[in-house]
DNA sequence: CCTATATTCAACCATTTGGTTGATCTTTGG
DNA sequence: CCAAAGATCAACCAAATGGTTGAATATAGG
């Protein structure tokens, strides 16, 4: 019987390791986009943004809900909890420094200014 | 000026994608291991071991020390603490479960029995 | 109704990835 | 010295990935 949740790590770090889709999950960690929205800040078409968004969707990282003509993204942080605990094992991190993270946060987003 | 850390990001992501490489980095939690002695447990060949254990050292998530015409691989955790801190920040997840984790790492090895 | 907006689909392309096999190189040990 | 062991290299292959463009599908609104 081979492990379920072997393949949610496949695809959860597989979904993190782009760099689009990990300022896409920070844009959202401030607010449900719709997808033009979100595509707005990047260089790539529209249809890659959507590809990325379905990446993401079928990693169960965001979730898009349909309202009218709009699709919402919803950001699923739960979804990153086993990949977390999996990772945590290999080394008590200390406690995360909430400015470092802004800073990676920062260096992710597409463009300039920092008002994410 | 794009930030150095997003394609360590990326590199270390990319590496724990793999099942293969995860079951590599959970038994070198045990102990340092030649290559040969990675790749006993997996049904791949050796030459495939040998790149998964390039992509892991590539990552820095493991260094690799000749002596003699055996190298030894040897775990870094450390290098898992910038992909931990991105993570963490979406979300505190509670304080480790280690039970849990011993049971993701079980899972993930390769075969039979469960002495890892 | 009809057009513009929001999003995806389809076909295509180049590159990367994970695997193979067979040859090669280095080191050890009898 | 020389055969066997440890590991990588090289060439190849199939499948997956991230991107493109152009057509298609809904839905909203004047």
């Amino acid at each position: 019987m081979t492990d379920p949740m072997s393949s949610t790590l496949d695809t959860t770090f597989a979904a993190l390791a782009d760099p689009t889709r990990r300022a896409i999950l920070a844009m959202l960690l401030e607010d449900d986009m719709a997808v033009t929205d979100v595509a707005e800040p990047f260089e790539v078409s529209l249809a890659a943004i959507s590809k990325h968004l379905g990446v993401l969707t079928a990693a169960g990282l965001i979730t898009q809900e349909k309202r009218g003509r709009v699709k919402w993204c919803k950001l699923e942080p739960d979804a990153l909890r086993a990949a977390s605990v999996w990772m945590q094992g290999f080394g008590q991190f200390e406690p995360v420094n909430l400015d470092a993270f802004e800073r990676f946060l920062l260096a992710e987003l597409p463009q300039q200014s920092g008002d994410l």
